[in-house]
RNA sequence: GGGCGAAUGGCGGAACUGGUAGACGCGUUGGACUCAAAAUCCAAUAGUAGCAAUACUGUGAGAGUUCGAUUCUCUCUUUGCCCA
């Protein structure tokens, strides 16, 4: 045989093994209550065109577990669709006068075929879109639900509006006061809108997250901050002025520093407001605060700006205290009441307003190791310590006394009452787009909302329709918008729903992708939820992730309809791929394949001579052209190879850099390996059987099954693929030595077997040539021949490595310390010196202590 | 400003419960094959000194606990992410 017959061909192995697998449905799932199942889901992916690199990790990953977990005998449920509802069709289809929908298709076809070439053990007859009726239309249904459990509702108020994309964001949606998708800087505008009550399971999402034992602490960290719950205290003012108002409401987290109070201010949306809209000088102020922003962060940058009133609040606790009450431009209606009490020495924020508005500025909290004079100066104290000019509370511990017993003094003299805010909003799901789910409500001619009735359901997307027009495209179809129900003249809710409510549930839809008249089947959903597995990148840890633990708790509400209340019970984040970024001269983004790296030189292929700026590694993006197509990298190198170089240079949780030289190197390995296949296949056929049993290939192999089955329990995948490489290294070793052909065959195969998860084809292809095209299953670690019978120990004087010695197992303290004696080297160290003590730890060292 | 994490050779990274630091890969260097190159194979590869055996230093910095610390504790520096 010459060596190019030899060469691994991974095109006709990869081709063949998959249309195997197609035509087997071999990875097509049903209940089986014999076994126990196991739900490994991937985020699913945005039809977007093709597939990038961060899909391939993402669905690697997956894909490794799902055939380790299944391997192992479990009944493995890995599912793929579409999140196919959103924004770049509609963009897409309007700059090509195309239908979002054929695009959306397309897209996803060219995909499916994409994802099928890597090779993923998926069970492709569960595959849903979420564009389709048939996906939607419960997802309708699920929303009268929601509608008549009282959890949707709608109102008007001020929402994130995205100038560019002409649509409300939720405030998820918005970072850094720009629109996640667009960039535009977010406007504020008031419009009607489609809430789902999330704020009422507030409590729920916040608890429920101690029951996530195998999510990432960092995810439930940000989930719990997000919700952000605060206890704190509501307090009434009595006020005095030129208006008819005699009380104000405010809430406060820091009730002790009642007695540091020295204003009060407002939010420009509060209902004092209404006594100054003929107020030239207040409505300038409130245009002026409408430039701030509505975020946190604005807020906590910007200048602090007030506009005096000529009421005066009395503080409840000290009658003769009175100060005066602000509007301002920190204080926003929907947080608390829309009024707080100003104490400058302890808040940054109030201390900034009283500098600005010549304020008092009373020290109450002192730091432990300062004494009762302490005054704070240049900047607030908000740190700990114990409560000063205040009277009454005096000397309580801040903060662990001080807010619990203020807030009961306050209750006792019935002032304030004790409350818990939350941070998390309502999530509203109103958007002004044509490619989304529609709303299945309607308006009657007087504007009263109707639900559409169930037997009517789905309210299909009109197709084939003008999308160039301003606003939503929905507003102007007529004959869609205009319906009669029971004779009577309505109009439909134009409004689509957010593309996140697509995906807080399509994990229940694979557990009954073609049931036809409800969203799921609950013998289905009890057998496979929650999801065992779910992996996706760390960007979702509060979006999607919250949207759809408050989904099951909300579909499950007062009728308690799942044997689960968290959709996830493990979940993944893994890092994403980054490549160099490259620049020419005039700053224009070169992508990696017009640059040509000689050395350590950068060349520019598109002009000669020009220079190339290199920039550091970043997330793959289109915009900075640092992207790898996996399709021309599977179509080079094959499937099996990029998911051996996507799993092998870092932790699957940590971003790992591109490189075309391990990408070629895995490659190249691929090769090896299979060159190595043929001498043991070659060797096993000799049947030389009369040479001795070989003892250290079972503990090799033994050993790897041990390592490799830890290591896939704990998703240290990078090691695995060390594993493979040094299975290999010693393979190609051992094979020289005389093995009988039984013994090499059954360890060869348990160790190729360990292969499965990672590279997939290649390793069935091995197993097949040798003849095994019986169900392979996960070989078992014989926990006897982990221990050797001899040890390496390590021999320390004075707690520093002098040698090894290579002894056998169980040696006592006594004998080990006559074979160091006895040594030449240990002599060097050990000669005249008096040993002053021993620690023998047994089976591993003997750390000698003597004099210097 | 707050919270969480990270820091190990030229690079990516490994190290079980505190017990041989640097597995594995990339790169580099040397060699074999070749007219030559590519490919492939073999060897070396933390630093310093030494022909070598070997010694000393070494896991961001400094301290501490310990017979023994990459691992535990404290302080600091740098850096990443999230929130503000």
């Amino acid at each position: 045989m010459n060596s190019t017959t030899n060469r691994y061909n991974f095109k006709l192995v990869e081709e063949k093994w998959q249309q195997k697998w197609q035509k087997s449905k071999i990875f097509s799932s049903k209940i089986d209550k014999d076994r126990e199942k196991f739900y490994c889901l991937e985020m699913f992916p945005y039809p977007s065109g093709k597939i990038h690199m961060g899909h391939v990790r993402n669905y690697t990953i997956g894909d490794v577990l799902s055939r380790y977990k299944s391997l192992v005998g479990f009944n493995v449920l890995h599912p793929m669709g579409w999140d196919a509802f959103g924004m770049p069709a509609e963009n897409a289809a309007k700059e090509n006068n195309l239908d979002p929908k054929d695009w959306t298709n397309k897209n996803i076809s060219i995909m499916r075929e994409q994802l099928k070439g890597l090779g993923l053990s998926i069970d492709w007859d569960r595959e849903i879109s979420t564009c389709s009726e048939e996906y939607y239309k419960h997802q309708q249904l699920f929303f009268l639900e929601l509608y008549e459990k009282g959890l949707v509702y709608r109102k008007e108020n001020y929402v994130n509006w995205d100038p560019v994309d002409q649509t409300v964001l939720a405030n998820e949606q918005v970072i850094d006061g720009k629109g996640w998708r667009s960039g535009a800087v977010v406007e504020r505008k008031k419009l009607n809108q489609w809430f789902f009550k999330i704020s009422k399971f507030s409590e729920e999402l916040l608890s429920d997250l101690e029951k996530l034992k195998e999510w990432p602490n960092k995810v439930k960290i940000m989930q719990k901050n997000w919700i952000g719950k605060s206890f704190g205290c509501e307090i009434s003012f009595q006020t005095e002025g030129d208006l008819p108002v005699k009380e104000i409401k405010c809430f406060t987290t820091r009730p002790d520093t009642l007695f540091g109070f020295s204003f009060l201010a407002l939010s420009v949306d509060h209902e004092i407001s209404k006594y100054f809209s003929e107020n030239q000088e207040f409505q300038k102020f409130k245009k002026e605060c409408s430039k701030t922003g509505t975020t946190e962060e604005a807020i906590a940058i910007g200048e602090k700006i007030g506009f005096k009133t000529n009421l005066m609040a009395i503080n409840p606790l000290d009658s003769s205290q009175k100060v005066p009450v602000f509007f301002a431009n920190f204080v926003l209606m929907d947080y608390g009441f829309g009024a707080v009490f100003g104490c400058p020495a302890h808040d940054q924020r109030d201390f900034d307003f009283a500098k600005k508005y010549n304020l008092k500025i009373k020290t109450v909290v002192r730091p432990l190791e300062e004494s009762d004079q302490y005054k704070v100066k240049n900047e607030a104290y908000t740190g700990s310590g114990v409560i000063i000019n205040s009277k009454f509370l005096n000397d309580l511990k801040v903060p662990e006394e001080s807010i619990t017993k203020t807030i009961d003094i306050l209750e006792e003299k019935k002032i304030g009452q004790k409350q818990i805010n939350f941070r998390l909003k309502d999530w509203g799901v109103s958007r002004q787009r044509y490619w989304g789910c529609p709303i299945p409500m309607v308006y009657d001619e007087s504007g009263n909302v109707f639900p559409i009735p169930k037997k009517d359901l789905p309210v299909k997307l009109p197709e084939k329709i003008n999308l160039n027009t301003k606003g939503n495209p929905l507003d102007s179809i007529d004959d869609w918008k205009n319906i009669i129900i029971d004779g009577k003249k309505f109009t439909r809710e134009t409004d689509t729903l957010d593309t996140f409510v697509c995906s807080s549930w399509y994990y229940l839809r694979f557990c009954s992708p073609n049931e036809k008249n409800y969203g799921f089947r609950k013998d289905e959903i009890d057998y496979w939820m929650p999801v065992d597995q779910y992996i996706g990148g760390v960007e979702h840890a509060i979006l999607h992730l919250l949207y759809s633990r408050f989904f099951i708790k909300a579909l499950g509400y007062q009728d308690n309809e799942f044997k689960f209340n968290e959709p996830f019970k493990g979940l993944f984040t893994q890092g994403m791929v980054c490549h160099e970024t490259y620049k020419d001269e005039n700053n224009n983004w070169l992508s990696p394949e017009e640059v040509e790296i000689i050395g350590d030189k950068f060349k520019n292929k598109l002009i000669p001579g020009g220079t190339v700026k290199v920039g550091p590694s970043e997330s793959m993006s289109k915009s900075k052209k640092n992207v790898i197509d996996p399709q021309n990298i599977v179509k080079g190198y094959g499937a099996d190879a990029v998911r051996l170089f996507i799993l092998s240079d870092s932790p699957p949780e940590k971003d790992v850099q591109w490189s075309d030289q391990g990408m070629i190197a895995s490659y190249k390995f691929l090769q090896k390996l299979w060159v190595l296949h043929n001498k043991v296949k070659n060797k096993i056929n000799k049947k030389n059987d009369n040479s001795k049993e070989n003892t250290d290939l079972e503990k090799f192999t033994n050993q790897m099954i041990n390592k490799i089955t830890n290591n896939l329990e704990n998703f240290n995948y990078n090691v695995i693929i060390a594993n493979i490489y040094e299975i290999y290294n010693y393979l190609n070793k051992e094979i020289e030595k005389q093995i009988p052909g039984h013994v090499l065959k059954d360890n060869y195969i348990k160790l190729l077997t360990l292969f499965l998860p990672a590279i997939p084809h290649y390793t069935s292809e091995c197993l097949e040539d040798l003849g095994n095209i019986d169900f392979v299953s996960w070989p078992k670690t014989n926990k006897d021949l982990l221990i050797d019978d001899k040890i390496d120990y390590v021999i320390q004087i004075n707690g520093k490595k002098r040698l090894i010695l290579n002894e056998n197992r169980n040696t006592d303290q006594e004998s080990l310390l006559l074979k160091v004696k006895s040594n030449k080297v240990a002599e060097r160290y050990l000669k005249d010196q008096e040993i002053k003590k021993i620690i023998f730890v047994k089976n591993r060292l003997i750390n000698i202590l003597v004099n210097e």
